[in-house]
DNA sequence: GTCTATACCTGGATAGAC
DNA sequence: GTCTATCCAGGTATAGAC
């Protein structure tokens, strides 16, 4: 890791507990280990720093948005297996997957607690959080949950109606417990809970 | 409004969009009208505004901790009178009465911003802001919905499960919309159809 | 209770030696 | 690229006149 990468790292650590204003240009140097005036060697500003990290967390989101969402549209026939073969367990590992990975993706779950506490400071932050966390997340889902309609897997349902019932509880609890890491197996069974209630919901019944 | 009440209330307004560290006491004396020093006549330092935000807050939750919960105990004829009326149309209303409560009403709303960029640096906000808008909000639709389901006008599931889906689309709502007020007309749009399809799945079919 | 003046500190940023 | 030294703006808080 280069001096620079480092700088980004830890101001974004810093950022993600201190908020942007909260946190000094003497911090971050001190957590890298050099002089606050030997990092304007590395970047021209603050503000230069946070839009760094705002750049590498939108790269980040393009090389991750299609991990939650559907098998590629190009590899057609690995895609229906994937459908016809759908059931409870993977429907629970899905949901597993979107929850602790948000939580615990280094680089992603401190985008989220500075996404957080910059919703109303920093509209640059916001941009990339609203997409990430509030509106990508239920697309993907709405296009999961439409297919599997249309393939009689699930019932007939308003896609949208069950994205935001897959994906509401698991942001409800991102919220609670990423302040509260310890208790994540806490969030985990509330969490299954829920989603094997969903799948009784929505899952076609007989043929 | 006193001096000091207008002090709480502008710094509210402040510490609710900057935070409390990016809110200083001068841009809160220029709100009420006075000099930054003329402030600390009635607070003896920032802190103590804060400390009594916070106070404030705890009291008013107490006024209003049974409004959107069960009818109270002592009033056993008249709740039994509310639940078998329990129709689709209480249901909407009662899911639009937490959500535009919680983003309009003056005080609630501005102390929601501010508990959510506060979250990771004041544990007494935190701790109020997490009760109320994580905790009890969870807890009450809980026990309401265990006592539908108990008097048969509800099916059989689990309390808490049925309240966490019917809480989490009007927390996760709230999130996406508390930047964005003008756009409440989509967001009660949303709710209204995730609280249809709450009543369609839990509601008692024939007798 | 409001003002002016001021003390004291921390923050962001630059200059220039090495 | 790192350091020391320095500048200047802005922050919290106090003293004392009115």
């Amino acid at each position: 890791m280069t001096t620079k990468e480092r700088i980004v790292d830890e101001a974004l650590s810093l950022f993600s507990v201190n908020g942007y204003k909260g946190t000094s240009v003497k911090r971050i140097a001190d957590a890298v280990g050099i002089k606050d005036s030997s990092l304007y060697k590395h970047f021209k500003s603050k503000q230069e720093i946070l839009d760094t990290i705002v750049d590498t967390m939108r790269q980040h989101i393009e090389d991750i948005s299609c991990e939650f969402g559907l098998p590629a549209d190009d590899n057609i026939e690995e895609a229906a297996a994937v459908y016809a073969a759908f059931d409870e367990k993977m429907l629970v590992e899905l949901s597993n997957k979107i929850f602790l990975f948000y939580l615990n993706d280094s680089f992603v779950s401190r985008f989220w607690r500075m996404g957080t506490i910059e919703q109303f400071q920093n509209p640059e932050v916001y941009g990339v959080f609203k997409k990430l966390f509030l509106e990508d997340s239920i697309a993907y889902q709405t296009t999961l949950f439409a297919e599997l309609s249309r393939q009689d897997i699930f019932i007939q349902a308003d896609p949208q109606v069950m994205a935001v019932y897959f994906y509401t509880p698991i942001f409800f609890l991102l919220n609670k417990y990423a302040s509260d890491v310890e208790h994540e197996e806490e969030a985990l069974e509330i969490l299954d809970k829920q989603v094997r209630e969903f799948y009784r919901i929505y899952r076609r019944k007989g043929v």
